[in-house]
DNA sequence: GTGAAAGCGCTAACAC
DNA sequence: GTGTTAGCGCTTTCAC
């Protein structure tokens, strides 16, 4: 059985609510006999003492819950920033519950497990649509997104800024000499859009993404990198692109990959950047220019949000860092 | 506020203890009269009610908690076993309590937190020392590690096959004329201790690893790849080795790299070898011959044990799957 | 300085 | 068939 205030208060022959002052720290304040005191916490502590979370929730003074949807927790991206949020999670004194929801908009059942909890705030990793918050903004909890996702009005979002790193990567490419570009992502929203917002960049800078040189050949990150490679050689037999902008490094890895595959080389034939710098992106043949996340603020920013409450519907737009590697490291002489 | 049950029974003007058997599904059973039914389960769900996961874990009813403790969240294997574990979970009725512990033993801290907890089981991802489960055994909740860890006589393990999966490699590589073997590992036990397993399995096929061809540069999984090469390289400039084994794919991707980067080629030059068959070994340059970890079984026996009780102090073992792929695709002549 | 008692939301005897 | 009641472990008035 578990040990319980009461167990500690029968033992010492004192009343449970001397033992709850002070084991939850009100007793001093209070005035009570500081060798009672004593003897409560060494009991408490000889016994194994643990308060009942569960007990504690009811009554109002729980530690805080905080809900955890991870879209895609195999994309590598979000291993470390998982890793991040319970770090710092845990050093705020927060606990965190998991759902795991692959790929997919969570479904009614992920959303009753969730309801269940008396959650302080519910913390979302990763893009998607986001209708399916609204029985938690009902209930006035707090929803946090990290990771930027298309219109979310309701709740509050922190991000990388995009447009930003992108801009960087294209301007250090166009640095080096290279006028033909192309894009490699996964078939999903997020990326979908950053092929939209490279594409708007380019043509900003005199520049053009045609169709054939914007693939999104596959839902799965690492799949779709491993395609883009061939399906981009098929589609460009008359003229290829000198610089391949990937909308994650875990494309760009697959990128890397499937080009090897069909004889081009990194970087002297043609040049690949990634976007978020995984720590993977330095290992890989060859390292790969990237544009980093400041992971770290940005899930502080967040978890701040769900402790003070947060404007909703805007984004809290963090700079990423770009981030120079051995996959573009050729001058393209300028046509 | 929150919807309860007495909020159901006043408008209802019912009693709360037939709003709880409805709701618990016990009422049909009781014989309870249709009508009065179908007026309670609208009501709960025009309202939005959500039972309170705190109210039922106190009554002893409540929904299965498990505590996860994650060694490593940014080892990239790690990432896809949460994933994992999350989807089987929650398909089995179970919430997650997630604490990360990064490359740490877990301290007071997070024991106290999880203690708090009625948890059903305590799940360890990873490796390392395991005295600090104590508490959890102390109070009979069950605590199972999916990993491989040196002397756990109290906990309940599920675990991969080393010893199967480094002689399936060991043993390719032998038939591909390879009998110079280095290893690169991270500074570890479990890495520790997978160098000692393949020395003892090259001697048994006698055939020696010299302490100046096994290395474990860095305690981190990537970084010790990433310097792996150069390592070898300078203790080795006599004679190469030819083939590499690595304690983990997440080492292994570094040793590609960092071999590429002193000029080896691989295959041609050396052959490397991973562990785990991670989603990205299939992605390297070239890609990597490794031993697929059956994941999915591992975690279904894991939760199994959670739910049912499991004898301790033994591991069970699964079976690896070798995949073989680029990064060995050599004949190399024997000597 | 300390204790008795009520109540958080829920379930399960035990009444009627 | 349904309601009353007690109690899970804890905090917090309120009383002494």
């Amino acid at each position: 059985m578990r040990v319980t205030q009461k167990d500690i208060a029968r033992r010492l022959g004192v009343s449970t609510s001397l033992v709850s002052r002070v084991l939850s720290g009100t007793a001093e304040s209070i005035g009570a006999n500081p060798g009672t005191i004593a003897r409560i916490r060494k009991e408490a502590e000889a016994l194994g003492y643990a308060p009942s979370a569960a007990a504690r929730q009811l009554r109002g003074r729980g530690p805080g819950l905080i809900g955890v949807v991870a879209a895609d927790l195999e994309d590598p991206f979000f291993g470390p920033l998982a890793a991040e949020v319970a770090r710092q999670a845990h050093a705020a004194g927060f606990a965190l519950t998991l759902v795991g929801v692959d790929r997919r908009v969570p479904d009614p059942s992920d959303i009753h497990a969730l309801l269940q909890y008396h959650l302080e705030g519910l913390l979302i990793l990763g893009g998607g649509p986001n209708a399916w918050v609204a029985p938690f903004l009902e209930r006035r909890i707090r929803v946090v997104r990290i990771g930027v996702g298309e219109g979310a009005p309701h709740i509050a979002q922190v991000a990388v800024d995009e447009i930003a790193g992108f801009a960087a990567l294209i301007d250090h490419l166009i640095d080096k000499g290279h006028r033909d570009f192309a894009f490699v992502g996964a078939d999903v929203p997020s990326h979908r859009r950053r092929r939209n917002l490279v594409r708007a960049l380019l043509r900003k800078r005199r520049l053009a993404l045609p169709a054939s040189r914007a693939v999104l050949p596959d839902s799965d990150v690492l799949e779709a990198g491993a395609r883009g490679g061939e399906k981009l050689v098929r589609a460009n037999s008359d003229q290829w692109p000198t610089a391949i902008i990937c909308s994650s490094d875990a494309v760009a890895l697959g990128v890397l990959r499937s080009v090897a595959s069909v004889g081009w080389r990194v970087p002297d034939h043609v040049s690949v950047t990634g976007f978020d710098d995984l720590a993977l992106a330095r290992l890989s043949n060859p390292p790969l220019t990237s544009a980093r996340q400041p992971i770290d603020n940005m899930v502080a920013d967040a978890l701040r949000m769900v402790r003070e409450g947060a404007p909703t519907g805007v984004s809290r737009l963090h700079a990423p860092i770009l981030v120079v590697r051995g996959s573009t490291d050729f001058a393209c002489r300028t046509t």
